[in-house]
RNA sequence: GGAGAUAUAGCUCAGUUGGUCAGAGCGUACGGUUCACAUCCGUAAGGUCGUGGGUUCGAGCCCCUCUAUCUCCACCA
């Protein structure tokens, strides 16, 4: 006995520990190899704000498997890091901090407010880092970056100018969404529409000339003060003579015409719609097409202004109230329709976006929209599952232009000068001291910054240093594995495709990993407000990373959602547990100087059993990696260490392990060489516990992390000892299931009759059964006549086992004519298949033969059976 | 209004190009102090793979219908 383990595996005295010994190692850093072939990951930048959730577990869990797994491959893997600035969650906190103490952003001005972000910045920005590092993330932590650093910050700037000098980014007056608690401009993105109740209140508008009235409807009263015409459809005959009237709006009193647009559909409500164009988006583009004044009625911060003259000051909803009730005193409300519809929110507090027109810049995105729906139908960049890339053209194809300027002050500042004299605005890549259109000094920059989502979609290449051409670009780049939810592919994922295409030329990635949402036991989503979220944190305390990357990989499948519950990680801690054990039986029978792991020579049947289905898992495993199919591999992992090489393999070994020969020495090498390799193809998924066992065994190298993949070996297909081995378990299994149906207990043991045609598979068997089916002992022959027996038949055998009083004839004969029955049920499938002319014509060949040789065990098993009968009777 | 997803054992879910595919975990029942593990071992019970059709020699798997649930997108007064 060379080493001892603890008896249960204890995460919390191995994790840390390990981690940082590969810190010391430098295993996660990369250096340019051009020789070797590179595999690149760029994290989702989590936000500064942000605390590690499940979400975050599974997204990183996921990249972790993928990039120790080319790693081990001999890939030249960077997994680049890094954290994104969060423009208006950050701005939020510091906001929230300072009115605490009474103060306002205004109070203290930019450069103050940008002062305390930095430093919350610094104090607590690195959080999710460190929490990052208890999962395990093998990321090349000394090529952190972040979103607003200098390098990010030169790129956002590059691609700024160079769109604007191309005419792809533009300033205009437009509707844009404005959320009244942060008080700025979002994009179209962040906006989520829920569906809330509301009504449709229908109104009468009288003609300026008093010669009558017109009834239109609305879901929004509080826009009214800013209603700057009514349009009707050109073809309604109802309305086309009153075309160019005009009409009074009740209550307000102000005069506004009736105009013709298409906009105004026939068969909606009256056929008639009031145009509001500072407050709805269609509404804008009829005032633009008619001419019509815009009028804003709404402040900042989500109150009316003093152009809604008697309703100036009060909010949105106490305006709509106060219209209504006026506009019934006044007679004008006709009816009130109860109705759903969607509002829009903001995404990130949930307060109700307004529609309203602004001086924003814009991308204009049809251009740079096409070359991405492109290289995705291309296959250039492929979705994993594909179904997303439905989802993504859906997107691309009706995208409007993309508003990007935030009026905050966290974030990269929009490089815009305006000229006070002539007016003009000044774009360039270094700060301008004077107007480049009439030099005036006289020059202010722009006052917003740029959304969050446009640094972000420049990650890929402006964290290689672009828009240098660096040797980490000219090698990582493009990137291979995108990993990340299905909820965030329009804010960032199709972003950075078009970014990567416009400026680089080339897509930022080969493929994109969609999974799905982490939701509670009862499929519930986590959310905050209903406290229902699970800390992977605190499941790393109480199970360990290992566990908790295990359950996140296992059991589910690309882009769907999964359930996270207590059976599933106490499952995955049992497993670490079963292979800590695994691997403290095989220590306690190494010697110290035990070789490093190597094949022996010779093998034994039952060795080379289980070193051909250690191989196929070999194959299967890298198979389901290369093709992201990581549920399917840690699942071949789990049955294979647990049902074959613990329960079966192990069990097997204890007979030599007992001997005090050579077969000791070689059934030593083959658990080692097993268990060391079968740790390797695990270690993506638990890279902690394998590289604890890993180094505890008798090894080669440094770490298991940097050791070589296992490969798959031709020469390890021992098909014959496989089929072998396949007829005594099958037999094990049913002596053991007679006695337990019996009720004998395992201590008691018996005498194992085995009668059989095949010598060759059950001669030497003998120590399998008296170790595995309570045998006392056991004799092979061709047959035998024992009295007062149990009976049990195989596809290859007739065993006997006597029991003595024990043994009921009458249920015996019963049972053995069950099973005759259900075989013989069997066995005509197989000879209505086998008699098919069309199975036999069009089945290929292998299906062919392999239903042949069922047949054969059948007939054989039926003959068994029906000779066992006739026996009892 | 469009688009997508899911429906498989009591529960949660796997099932790769149609041919050992009817599976796993948990739960349940029965039995177990064999010197790795009770976070364990052995054994068992259970599902006409949502409905109805079709293609095929052969269909959880492909096509169509319907039903139920969920999600995303959309400017509908």
């Amino acid at each position: 006995m060379s080493k001892q383990l603890e008896k249960q595996y204890d995460p919390k005295m191995v994790e840390d520990r390990i981690y940082q010994t590969w810190l010391d190692g430098k295993y996660f850093h990369a250096e340019v190899q051009p020789d070797k072939k590179p595999y690149t990951i760029v994290i989702p930048p989590p936000n500064i704000t942000g605390q590690l959730h499940m979400g975050h577990a599974l997204d990183n869990t996921l990249q972790d498997i993928l990039i120790r797994f080319r790693r081990m491959q001999g890939f030249d893997t960077l997994w680049l890091p890094g954290t994104d600035h969060a423009s208006i969650a950050t701005g939020a906190i510091i906001v929230e901090a300072m009115r605490k103490d009474g103060i306002t952003k205004e109070d203290i001005g930019r450069d103050n407010f940008l002062e305390r972000a930095w430093d919350w910045k610094k104090q607590y920005g690195g959080r999710i880092i460190t929490q990052l590092k208890k999962l395990g993330s093998s990321c090349d932590w000394d090529r952190e970056r972040f979103t607003l650093d200098e390098g990010c910050s030169k790129a956002v700037r590059e691609v700024f100018v160079k769109l604007y000098e191309k005419g792809l980014i533009y300033r205009g007056e437009r509707i844009i969404n404005w959320c009244t608690h942060c008080k700025t401009s979002i994009s179209d993105a962040e906006v989520e529409y829920e569906e809330h109740d509301g009504n449709f209140w229908h109104l009468r508008y009288p003609f300026a000339d008093g010669t009558g009235s017109i009834e239109i409807a609305t879901t929004r009263p509080e826009t009214i003060p800013g209603d700057t015409a009514i349009a009707v459809h050109p073809d309604d005959e109802r309305y086309k003579h009153l075309v160019g009237k005009t009409v009074i709006i009740p209550v307000i009193g102000r005069e506004i015409p009736i105009v013709s647009d298409s906009y105004a559909k026939m068969d909606k409500g009256t056929g008639a719609v009031k145009i509001t164009p500072a407050h709805d988006p269609n509404d804008f583009e009829v005032g633009l097409r008619c001419s019509l004044p815009v009028l804003n009625v709404m402040t900042d911060d989500g109150f009316m202004n003093e152009k809604a003259g008697k309703y100036a000051g009060m909010s949105l909803m106490e305006c709509r109230k106060a219209i209504v009730k006026d506009m019934e005193d006044a007679g004008a409300l006709i009816k009130v329709e109860p109705t759903k519809h969607e509002v829009g929110s903001c995404y990130r507090c949930h307060t109700v976006v307004e529609p309203r027109v602004s001086k924003q810049w814009f991308v204009k995105m049809e251009p740079l929209a096409k070359p991405a729906i492109k290289v995705v139908k291309d296959g250039e960049v492929k979705f994993v599952p594909d179904r997303f890339s439905k989802t993504y053209y859906n997107w691309m194809e009706n995208i409007r232009d993309w508003c990007i300027s935030r009026q905050l002050w966290w974030g990269h500042r929009i490089p815009a000068w305006y000229c006070a004299d002539c007016g003009e605005i000044t774009v360039s890549r270094e700060d301008p001291t004077e107007c480049a259109h009439c030099r005036s000094k006289n020059i202010k920059q722009d006052e917003d910054t740029l959304d969050t989502w446009f640094s972000s979609a420049l990650w890929p290449f402006s964290t290689l240093g672009w828009p240098e051409n660096t040797a980490e670009l000219q090698h990582y780049y493009p990137t291979n594995t995108l990993v990340t939810g299905y909820d965030i592919i329009f804010f960032w994922v199709a972003r950075m495709i078009f970014s990567a295409c416009e400026n680089m030329g080339k897509p930022p990635f080969d493929t994109v990993l969609i999974h799905g949402l982490v939701r509670d036991a009862q499929g519930r989503k986590m959310s905050k407000s209903l406290g229902n979220g699970i800390d992977p944190l605190e499941i790393i305390d109480k199970y360990g990373a290992d566990a908790l990357r295990f359950t996140l990989a296992t059991g589910n499948s690309p882009g769907n959602d999964m359930r996270f519950s207590d059976e599933k990680i106490e499952s995955s801690r049992n497993f670490a547990n079963k292979l800590w054990n695994a691997a403290r039986f095989i220590l306690m029978n190494l010697d110290d100087d035990e070789p490093a792991p190597a094949l022996p020579e010779a093998l034994a049947d039952e060795d080379k059993w289980i070193v051909t289905l250690y191989n196929d898992v070999v194959k299967g495993v890298t198979e389901n990696l290369e093709k992201f199919e990581l549920g399917m591999a840690v699942q071949k992992l789990y049955d294979f260490i647990w049902d074959i090489f613990c329960d079966w393999y192990i069990e097997i070994a204890k007979i030599r392990l007992q001997n005090d020969d050579e077969s000791k020495n070689q059934v030593k090498a083959v658990l080692v060489y097993v268990m060391s390799n079968t740790l390797k193809l695990l270690h993506p998924f638990m890279p902690f516990i394998t590289e604890e066992i890993w180094q505890t065994l008798p090894h080669n190298g440094d770490s298991i992390m940097i050791s070589d993949w296992p490969v798959y070996d031709e020469k390890l297909n021992f098909t014959a000892e496989v089929e072998k081995m396949n007829s005594i378990m099958d037999a094990i299994r049913a002596v053991r299931n007679r006695r337990a149906e019996m009720n004998v207990v395992p201590s008691k043991k018996a005498h194992v009759y085995i009668a059989t045609a095949k010598p060759e598979i059950f001669g030497e068997s003998g120590v399998f059964f008296k170790r595995l089916a309570s045998a006392s002992d056991v004799s092979v022959a061709d047959s035998f006549e024992i009295e007062n027996s149990v009976s049990i038949v195989t596809a290859d055998a007739r065993i006997y086992i006597p029991m003595g009083d024990l043994v009921d004839f009458a249920a015996e004969c019963k049972r053995l004519e069950k099973e005759l029955e259900a075989t013989l049920k069997k066995l005509a499938q197989i000879n209505g298949k086998l008699s098919n002319e069309g199975f036999l014509a069009k089945a290929p060949a292998q299906v062919i033969e392999g239903q042949k040789l069922e047949k054969e065990k059948l007939d054989e098993k039926v003959k068994m059976l029906e000779e066992s009968i006739a026996k009892l009777k």
